[in-house]
DNA sequence: GTCTATATTCCGATAGAC
DNA sequence: GTCTATCGGAATATAGAC
C-alpha cells in the first residue's frame, strides 16, 4: 500500500469514527489527508470502497490478538470475560482507538458494511457460545447469544471513547482503571444475575 | 401543536431512528408527513430544531414514568434493575419505540443534542447512584457511574430496535422474553461480578 | 400557514492534462 | 499516480404568491 493510501486510510478511520461515515465528505478526509479527491476514487473506487479498506486495514491485526487469546480460556467466567476483552485493549494500545469506535458505531447503528464485519466478528461468536455454554448449564441459547452480544457492544462502545466514558463517570480514571471496570461489567453480563446463581 | 406539526414530528422520529439524523435529509422527512421543505422551517427554523422538538416530545412521558417508579425502590438490586428497566418499556408500550432508538442512538454517537438529552436523564441517574450506593459498600461512586451509564446505554439499544436484538439473538423470542433478558443483563450490571460478590 | 419557485452551497464522481 | 477542472445532482435555506 502506497503512501497515499495510507494516509487517507488513517484520515478517514479518524474522521468516520468521530463523526460518521454518512456525516464525513470525501472532501473532508482529502483534505485531512492532503490529497485530492480525485485520488481517494483513484484508490478505493467510491466512499465505500474506502469504508472497506478502513475496516479490513485492522481486521488481521483483532483476528490474530482473538486466535492468541483464545486457547488459554477454560474455568471462570471470569477468564472468559478477560478473554473477551484483552485483545481489543490490544488493538487499542496499538493505536486503534479510531478504529474501534468506528466499528462499534457501525454495530450500534447498523448503518453499513455489516457484512464486512460479521464476516470476521459472528464466527468468534460462535466459539465463545460454545465455551460459555459449558459455563452455564440450563440458560437457553437465546439468553446467551443476548448476554455476548451485550457484551460485545459494551466493550467496543467503553473502548472506542474512553475520554466519554470517563466524562459519563464524572471521574479521572485512569485507562487501567476503566479498563478494569468493564472487565467486571463484561464479566457480570456473561455470568447472568445473582438470583439465577445463587439457585 | 397543530397538525402538521404533529406528522413533521412524527415522521422525523421514524426517520431519525431508522437512517441516523445526519443521513436523513429534510426533503424525506417532508414527503413523509405530505407537506414540503418551507413547512419545516416555518415551524422548527431548522433541522437541529426539528431534531429538538422530536427529543422533547416524549420527554415529558419519559420524566413521569421515572418519577411514579423510584418511590417503590427498596431493597435488592434486582428491585433497582426492574425501576430502572420498567419506564422504558413503559415508553415502548406507548408507542415510543422510535424515539428510544433515536435517542440510544444519540447516547452511542455522542452527535447532536446531548445538551438537550442529559438536562433530563443526568439528574435521575443522581437518585439511582444514591439507591445503587446502599446497595453497594465499598465499591467506588467511579464504578457504580460506570455501571449505571452502561446499563441505560444497554437498555436503549436493546428497547430501540427489539427486531434488530432478536436478529442478534438468532431466536424467535416474545419481547417479553427479550424484556426478562435485559432486565436479567441490567441486574448482573449493577450488581458487579459474582467475584466481588463472594469475598 | 401553506404552497411553488429559486438561490446557494456542497456532495460524489469523472475527464483529461501531466 | 497525482493533479485541476468540472459535471450532474441533491442538500439546506429563503423569497414571495396565495
Amino acid at each position: 500500500m502506497g503512501e497515499t493510501e495510507q494516509r487517507l486510510v488513517a484520515a478517514a478511520e479518524r474522521l468516520f469514527a468521530e463523526h460518521g461515515v454518512g456525516a464525513v465528505s470525501l472532501r473532508t478526509v482529502m483534505q485531512a489527508a492532503g490529497t485530492n479527491v480525485a485520488a481517494i476514487h483513484y484508490h478505493f473506487g467510491s466512499k465505500e470502497g474506502l469504508l472497506d479498506a478502513v475496516l479490513r486495514s485492522r481486521l488481521d491485526q483483532v483476528a490474530a490478538e482473538r486466535q492468541a487469546a483464545l486457547p488459554a480460556v477454560d474455568v471462570t467466567v471470569a477468564d472468559l470475560a478477560h478473554a473477551f476483552v484483552r485483545p481489543v485493549v490490544a488493538v487499542l494500545e496499538a493505536g486503534g482507538e479510531h478504529w474501534i469506535r468506528l466499528v462499534g458505531r457501525l454495530l450500534a447503528t447498523g448503518d453499513d458494511g455489516l457484512a464486512t464485519l460479521s464476516e470476521s466478528f459472528l464466527r468468534r461468536n460462535a466459539a465463545f457460545v460454545a465455551l460459555l455454554e459449558r459455563l452455564s448449564p440450563g440458560v437457553p441459547r437465546r439468553t446467551l447469544n443476548f448476554r455476548l452480544t451485550q457484551a460485545m457492544h459494551l466493550t467496543l462502545t467503553v473502548l472506542g471513547d474512553i475520554d466519554r466514558t470517563r466524562r459519563l463517570q464524572a471521574s479521572d480514571a485512569t485507562t487501567e482503571e476503566v479498563v478494569a471496570d468493564l472487565a467486571d461489567v463484561v464479566t457480570s453480563v456473561l455470568a447472568g444475575p445473582p438470583t439465577a446463581r445463587s439457585t
